[in-house]
DNA sequence: GCAGGGAACCTAGCGATGCTAGAATTGGGC
DNA sequence: GCCCAATTCTAGCATCGCTAGGTTCCCTGC
């Protein structure tokens, strides 16, 4: 192995550190809580170091986000492929992304609520992202009017009911109901 | 007038302008601008003055925010009021909320998404609150099975919606046509 | 083996943030 | 006209994201 291929390989080892760190101490105290001070120390190297991998903390947060979108594309596809039935191909493509939101809610939160530079519903969208919104579409079934809007509505659906039980706004118990009311409401 | 009297009104005077000021700044140039400097600055007092009115920064964001909880609540209240036939009902009361999302967007931001202590669904929510989530599940009509619970979809929809655009996450420009379908999905 | 040079890294600091302790000023009551 | 209490301001703390400039390290060519 080469020096520079050494060398690089280094950089992208760091650069994994990072993002683990970042993650790690967000879920475990919040996004306010990962100063570039306290990251810089969990990964034992001083704060300008993070600016060499990143434009800045947004960057690095987009950078957690962009893994998101991989995961839950990965998740959401799964859940289209393995159920049979319409109905439960969307029940089970809700419940994966309402689960996935509950399972690593800071993550959701640097994909879908806190400022990031990513570029939604455009040439430049992540193929990641493009997937994700993909498997929504698809698991409203075909032939269906108006696609791009039906599954934008589902989507806003979803994200609501995330963002308003993250935050106590409306009763993160009856999330099971909810859910059964939306399934229910965007079946044919 | 007493003294006290007329002190009490100086400083409710003083109460109206910091929040009216807040507001302002915030419509203008963003919350991450309301730094406590530039409203001391603004009501030409110095910064621990506002710190006699409010607990902090986000004391006065809520206090906003609570303006904002009247203000939706008297025009989602009109809307279930003028309007006839149960479809045109749940339609401008829908419209009426995205209508306030974007004609304040600051406002609702404080209201729905950062992080204030306000308590919703609980004993201690504010009665504008309630009345405004009350005016969604009037808007629904009456003898719907799991009233409360298809509000809180309906909400999760709308919100979803609003932020979602504003974020540019969804395409703005189709928000009429998503309104239009979730009418549809909601009537019965 | 050993200088030279470039990349990698750290120390130290800037400006700005929310918030507060303690001094200074104001104004009503005697 | 003086005193006391409430009100307001000055000045500062700790922390934030970010960066300029100097130091250290390691690879390269002799």
């Amino acid at each position: 192995m080469s020096i520079p291929e050494r060398r690089e390989r280094q950089r992208a080892e760091r650069y994994e550190l990072i993002l683990a760190a970042a993650q790690e101490l967000a879920e475990a105290e919040g996004w306010d809580a990962v100063t570039t001070r306290r990251l810089a120390g969990l990964i034992d190297y001083s704060q300008p170091v993070l600016y060499s991998h990143f434009k800045g903390k947004a960057d690095i947060m987009a950078a957690v986000a962009m893994r998101g979108f991989e995961d839950l594309a990965t998740r959401l596809r799964l859940e289209t492929a393995n159920a049979t039935g319409a109905r439960n191909v969307l029940r089970n493509v809700c419940a994966a992304y309402l689960d996935f939101a509950r399972s690593r809610p800071v993550v959701y939160e640097a994909m879908f609520v806190l400022p990031t530079g990513i570029k939604f519903a455009s040439e430049e969208t992540p193929a990641a992202l493009r997937a994700a919104f993909d498997a929504l579409v698809a698991a409203l079934g075909p032939d269906r009017p108006e696609p791009g809007i039906l599954a934008e509505l589902l989507w806003s659906a979803l994200h609501g009911m995330v963002v308003l039980a993250q935050s106590d706004r409306i009763p993160p118990a009856s999330a099971e109901a909810r859910l059964n009311v939306l399934v229910e409401k965007f079946s044919r």
